[in-house]
DNA sequence: CTGAAAGCGCTTACAG
DNA sequence: CTGAAAGCGCTTACAG
């Protein structure tokens, strides 16, 4: 698309191509009528750098890449620009990659595209991970614990808060309590559940597998399982602990149309604290998860290593639970 | 980084680097014992290529570039997503771009980063659009309606459905209609204010500037917006039409505030209809635009422009009104 | 202060 | 079927 390059630049100054490189970067000295020149003629040629030849050489490319498969859930926005902002500051610009093609992905995870990377994507396998650590890519994880040399993470701390929660409805009078679980093998997920685990059992309180079902970390799919819960289980709970406040909204859902009321009849604490949440009634008991520090922790740790000023760390975010109007003593 | 290289894995296989090349990416004929060799040695060494280098020859990135300051607003995702998708399709990943640094941005959209654009950019101005017309960077905008030679646009008919949610409120017998409008210059807002002003001139209705205050296209500048409107408009309005869904839930906020009710009181039409109404009461009458349609037919097109199978072209999408609680008969 | 030359990692005619 | 060589657009020691 775009032809003229250097070289014309360069004719058009009457200069070299190195001087033209080095008037336009402003390196080197390069007499000030010298750069002029120069800087009249990009103009006129409407010049434009390739970035790809540029980056050939310069081996950096200011850019810090995040990798998904999809952009939903309601705090992607707030997480992304959160990510954005900080990188701006550092003067670095954001890449997000939306790919179903996992070898997309990696080759452009490993093709030297971005400077580091900020992974929020279940499909990395650790295999993949392990190729990531052995090729040195600068990561910072936020959807998993983990560190190494050169890959660090900032997650939330999932456990202390499912078990926060949990004590929360025991204190209440609860004692059975479903578990609404979201993807198995996700980190969150699996954290909030050893909480849940953890308050129940100082409770001496017994745990059976029918007292969980999936959710899948969202509304629709929640609100099938509260149904067929509802319907067929022979427990006879009082509370939900939701994987996040999407499953807890279609669970309240659920419990509505069998004609049930939340707090009245059933306790609900969901994870997250989404937006949506102010237009939603009854206003949701949850954890409020620091979604935009997680991205601006992310992208300062991640920016430490690219300069090598530290090696990966782990770093956890504290939750915070937010008693409101979905939780009442039983 | 990543520091082994084509010639790494050239040595390691005993072959030159053409043959490599050509074995990993199956273009030539070459011998099934020398592809393997060189497999194998690829697979020890971990190699990657580097897309850079690839591409600086390739000229081709197989990826679609999405520029935008920011991503909020509650159908960002749906347009991301469906993009991603659509992109997917045909072979191609979508890059999104974020930042505030305009320069940052026009070099990446005019250094060859990606094979093709997707505009929905405000901080674009005419200057920067006609440079990309010049150096024939394929752009489709979803923002503005436009078009040349490699440059075309998919928009909604903006001004048509204006003029039905105005008739809309017309035919329920209201007179004064306030507009909430949003950014000035942007596209959408401007098409609707015309649609609106082109149904009241039917009806011979007059108008006067003071029916017109700013929501910014976001809930809390249109709440304040609509207190300040209320307390001091000499105008008795009985409707209102805003220039989005969110700026409607700001105005129905600080009406509801002053005591009043929709649609006792005020009836009110908002545009997009985003997923959040679907919590919110009342529920809203308010215009739906295929958010999703729009990112596909972005995409098909811009594929077209690519492959230079068309010009640019201006493609405007139907909006549908509906009609739901939070307009009455006054 | 300026420019010729090497080289970043890759692909692709062209010879053999 | 394989490889030496040129070249994509740029930067950067190195000479001058």
């Amino acid at each position: 698309m775009n032809k003229i390059t250097i070289r014309d630049v360069a004719k058009e100054a009457g200069v070299s191509i190195a001087t033209v490189s080095k008037a336009l970067n402003g390196i080197d000295v390069v007499r000030p009528s010298t750069k002029e020149k120069v800087e009249k003629a990009a103009q006129k040629l409407h010049y434009v750098p390739n970035l790809m030849g540029k980056q050939l050489k310069g081996k950096t490319t200011k850019m810090l890449g995040f990798y998904t498969t999809s952009m939903t859930g309601p705090y992607f926005s707030t997480l992304v620009n959160a990510i954005a902002q900080e990188a701006g500051k550092h003067g670095y610009g954001i890449n997000v990659f939306i790919s179903y093609d996992k070898q997309v992905v990696l080759n452009s995870i490993l093709g030297n595209v971005v400077d580091g990377i900020i992974g929020f994507e279940d499909m990395l396998t650790p295999e993949d991970v392990a190729a990531m650590k052995q090729e040195k890519v600068k990561t910072v994880f936020i959807d998993r614990k983990i560190s190494s040399e050169t890959i660090g993470s900032v997650v939330f701390d999932s456990s202390k808060t499912g078990y926060l929660a949990t004590k929360h409805l025991l204190s209440l009078g609860h004692k059975k309590i479903a578990y609404i679980s979201g993807y198995d093998g996700v980190y969150d997920n699996e954290e909030r559940f050893k909480g849940y685990l953890k308050a129940l059992k100082e409770e001496n309180l017994s745990f059976s597998s029918d007292l969980i079902y999936s959710g899948y970390f969202e509304e629709k799919a929640s609100y099938e399982g509260t149904k067929k819960f509802l319907e067929t289980s022979p427990q006879k709970v009082t509370a939900f602990l939701a994987g996040n406040d999407l499953s807890a909204i279609g669970a309240i859902k659920a419990i509505k149309e069998f004609g049930y009321d939340v707090p009245k009849d059933y306790s609900i604490v969901g994870f997250d604290d989404i937006d949506i949440l102010e237009y939603f009634s009854p206003s949701l008991t949850t954890v409020k998860n620091p979604i935009q520090l997680q991205g601006e922790m992310a992208v300062k740790h991640l920016i430490q290593l690219i300069n090598e000023q530290s090696v990966g760390k782990e770093i956890e975010l504290k939750g915070k639970l937010l008693i409101r109007q979905s939780t009442k003593k039983i």
